[in-house]
DNA sequence: ATTTTTATTGTACAACTGTTCAATAATTTA
DNA sequence: TAAATTATTGAACAGTTGTACAATAAAAAT
């Protein structure tokens, strides 16, 4: 395949750095083309030969952040190995954690004003932790759609995420995790 | 309180009015407050004046679906009248029918490119169907935020709903019903 | 019916958007 | 190193956005 034009490497880098800076001062519904382009010093005809909104270029953070996620799933986790597995057992996951460290990233992703593109790479990306691993001990019960099942799972997981989005991420990760295990704990 | 002016109420349904004649043609988020305004035959600035996007327009249709939400919920139901009532019981809300009546709108407020304002607002008043009718017989597990079990509960039912418009509503929504019950029934 | 209030209009302006095109510069290939 | 390729630039255009203001029309209040 062909090389990496450096000339692209050097404008994205441009571009990325451009939207970073910005986005500590206003929201990235706020941030124009224009005004990137100006920053980075790129021509505003270049950014739209490789993007066509503002948002393209936050979503290639985006998948370094589910490269982390899919990573923390990775990790040994002991603390809640006494659950129930023949369940999707989303305590596994070191989501909280892994959110809490990209914290700054989730608050622009779960803002109100942005699309909800964001928001379903990341159901999807949760939704293939949870069974992506889980398959082999689960049975699907009777009569239930899996994948149905799965979204099921999966979304009340950013149910917590998004409360704990709208207090702000007052509370502690570990916090998050306890009161998942609790909360599945009540059948 | 002072009338309402006959001027705005004229100019409002103008706007609904050429809102709902182009949402027929192309997604929420492609249609420009120009076009909007020259179709209703109502000066740009006038739109100004009551509103500031596109979406504040459909935010006033989405109002009155959150209302029929909750009418929905009041409806009697008896399918389901055995399952455990101790527990945050979502299927006694008749939020699939909801949903599919309003199939058309959900498919709006549900698509990729449109911003997370109404997926929230969705959230919240699914939240409040789930704790206000069931926070008298139901007492809060030990130490259990009952805030985050109603957001844990709540988006679980959206990631159903959410699944079921990935699959272009091709199911009933009694088989939604049903397929919620059994993965109430799980534990 | 007349006065008062105020919603709407038309116009204008600077900035942003999305696109096109030829000219130029940078990088890769041979 | 020279030739071929292609990313970037600058300029231009029609359309949109958000805002402001005086003039006008429509409605409400008296």
């Amino acid at each position: 395949m062909g090389q990496v034009d450096l000339r692209v490497v050097k404008t994205k880098e441009a571009l990325h750095k451009a939207l970073l800076t910005l986005l500590k001062n206003k929201p990235l519904e706020a941030i124009s083309i224009s005004e990137i382009c100006r920053i980075a010093k790129v021509n505003r005809g270049t950014f739209y030969l490789h993007y066509t909104q503002v948002g393209d270029l936050f979503g290639e953070y985006f998948k370094e952040i589910m490269d982390d996620l899919a990573n923390s799933y990775q990790e040994p986790y002991r603390h809640v190995a006494k659950l129930n597995p023949k369940k999707l057992n989303p305590s596994t996951v070191r989501i909280f954690h892994h959110v809490e460290r990209y914290k700054e990233y989730y608050r622009i992703i779960l803002s109100k004003n942005v699309p909800l593109t964001y928001y379903y790479l990341l159901l999807e990306e949760v939704k293939n932790l949870l069974t992506g691993n889980l398959e082999k001990d689960y049975k699907s019960a009777e009569g239930i759609d899996p994948n149905l099942q799965a979204s099921y799972a999966a979304n009340a997981i950013l149910g917590i995420i998004i409360q704990w989005y709208q207090d702000d991420f007052e509370q502690k990760a570990n916090y998050l995790n306890e009161q998942l295990v609790k909360i599945l704990r009540l059948t």
